[in-house]
DNA sequence: TCGCCGAGATGAACCGATTCAAACCAGAGG
DNA sequence: CCTCTGGTTTGAATCGGTTCATCTCGGCGA
């Protein structure tokens, strides 16, 4: 490793003053074009690399973000992370993206370090609802954007999904194709996405003027494949199955999707099944899933774009709280063919 | 926002000198107890955070180490990620996760990104084979590893899986079910995975005493679920359908295990299918894939143990390429009948 | 009583950049 | 010839830590 080559060595080459040098970097515009040159030239021949922690301490002002979600293994989150990446980097911003995975302990060490590493702005889905211990953040000037987070804090700005609404296309689609016996499979009571989910589900349930006892939860520990996978087989395990599972996010629902065609039950003649967030994977099961389709890259470059506006006029700023209108579509997991319509209808 | 509290607040607030709190914090026990408790008292009451960067200039020590990796939507890489994050949080360091997406002009603005943050080090799964312009890292003392690419280099440490050898496993199960039209569906040239399982495959061909024939090669442009349809798509439409097809990952295998299963081919009696990694969404697919399983977890841990190894002494390490053996797991999606063993075997 | 010792505390120098008031300089105008 | 002006360049101060040579001081042995 030769000694490291900082502004000094490229000041010293183009025979101008550290000063100059660092005016090339940053506001080349007042800097003589002769002069420009040979400080270009002498960074080039030396390799030199800016030492970003030294511009941010002396500045003040990072060129990262960081990004927290709760489950990388989600496809789901990882486009997100794409729009957060696309828009971040159109501003000249890094990201560090950390994942939580459902630990609330994890998220609290993941954001004490980008607190120690006074990151530009951090976007967080926490992994409970209620309020996050990120006083660390704002304490220090560090702005945060809530994404896909339910609770609307007048504080920050937020971007989530209307999940309550999401709910109810799920399940007035199910009723319209003739499904009465509607189970929907959750999450833990602290996952904030999925209780609205179900209660949008319970809306469509009564404006379809049909009586509650139709929609039937049922509770998965999490929200991946293998717990879908266990929510079929305890559908299965009964000896009368419902006519339509709608799961509270994709992966639940290819878990479920799996274990139920694998027993033989036929989708959708038997067992329509719905999903949630329209993840790659949902189009390519193999019953194609109906799901309730999240603008996922839209969702991280809105947030992005929030938090580089924030940080750019901190002092006037109006917090907003975007919220994205799902969209559902449908594939083949739910188009019941006619006799199974009337059979149960 | 209150202006920033600095170690020099501590200082005054626990009445000691800089000099102390900073000891406090990295070498707790050369400070008197009653001191450090005092000390400790302020840092809490001040809620004081370690300005990370700063620290960093002056101890010329990165605590985060950066990781680069071709497609964070592909599962495989998530799961490396996570062994990543365990083995590097364990040591005290925290990992910045970077995509480049298959992209080399994203890869090196990635590179370049961790140079000028001075990272500890850096993990990469290059996007293509051969030499990586690294240098930006290592002029800076800046130790890589490489993470599953294949031509060892001898300036750095490697962790890789054997991947001929997983071809050859796949294509050997194949041949002893009883398949005797074989395609292969691989990635573009660059892909150097891909090739090395290729090349596996023939081996199992020629080992078996199999005319070449026996193996087909069909090139996908991406190794990505829609790849794996379209892929798909181009076989139905043959006149002769193959009796097998090995992908070189899972999505590939996935997407043509859809495209197929949905036009009415049956897995495995009409057709086995193989696929490459055992993400988790093998084993849930429709059929259960048989996939060859690479320790994901492990490669992730084994790479950032190596890196944090080469940076606590650099002087007199070696240089190691630590090499997985891959391992069958088989599973419905090959698991043929008697009479299609009889039928063309 | 004196000197020495070592544990503990101190504070100034330093890391590599940015910033900004001041110096510089060439040419125009008086 | 001198002054003024505006575009360039300079160099020292600074950011918030870490490090280390130096200082302090109570105790102990001579």
């Amino acid at each position: 490793m030769k000694p490291a080559i900082s502004i000094r060595d490229v000041a010293i080459l183009a025979e101008v003053s550290v000063g100059t040098v660092s005016n090339v970097l940053n506001r080349p515009d007042v800097v003589a074009a002769a002069t420009r040159e040979r400080v270009l030239a002498a960074i080039d021949e030396l390799g030199y690399v800016r030492n970003e922690p030294a511009r941010q301490l002396r500045s003040g002002t990072a060129r990262t973000i960081g990004l927290v979600v709760p489950d990388v293994g989600n496809p789901f989150f990882t486009d997100v992370a794409r729009g957060v990446e696309a828009a971040a980097s159109e501003a000249g911003h890094a990201v560090i993206l950390c994942n939580s995975d459902e630990s609330v302990e994890r998220e609290r060490g993941h954001v004490e370090l980008l607190a120690s590493q006074r990151v530009h702005g951090v976007l967080i889905t926490p992994v409970q609802a209620g309020p996050v211990p990120l006083r660390q953040l704002q304490d220090r000037g560090i702005s945060v954007v809530l994404v896909d987070h339910p609770t609307a804090e007048e504080n920050r700005c937020s971007v989530a999904v209307d999940d309550r609404h999401g709910g109810e296309l799920a399940v007035t689609h199910l009723l319209a194709e003739g499904c009465s016996r509607i189970v929907m499979v959750t999450g833990p009571p602290g996952i904030h996405q999925a209780a609205e989910r179900h209660r949008g589900a319970r809306d469509a349930v009564r404006l379809a003027g049909r009586p509650p006892e139709v929609l039937e939860e049922l509770t998965a520990p999490a929200l991946n494949v293998a717990c879908g996978l266990r929510a079929g087989e305890q559908l299965l395990a009964r000896a009368v199955l419902p006519d339509a599972v709608f799961c509270a996010n994709d992966l639940l629902a290819l878990g479920l999707l799996q274990a139920t065609v694998r027993a033989g039950v036929r989708v959708p003649e038997d067992l329509a099944i719905v999903g949630y967030d329209d993840i790659d994977f949902a189009a390519a099961a193999a019953v194609p899933l109906t799901s309730v389709r999240q603008p996922r890259h839209e969702i991280g470059r809105t947030a992005a774009a929030l938090l580089i506006a924030e940080s750019q006029s901190p002092d006037e700023h109006v917090h907003r709280h975007v919220v994205f209108t799902p969209e559902l579509v449908v594939r083949e997991s739910s188009r019941r063919p006619r006799e199974a319509r009337k059979r149960s209808g």
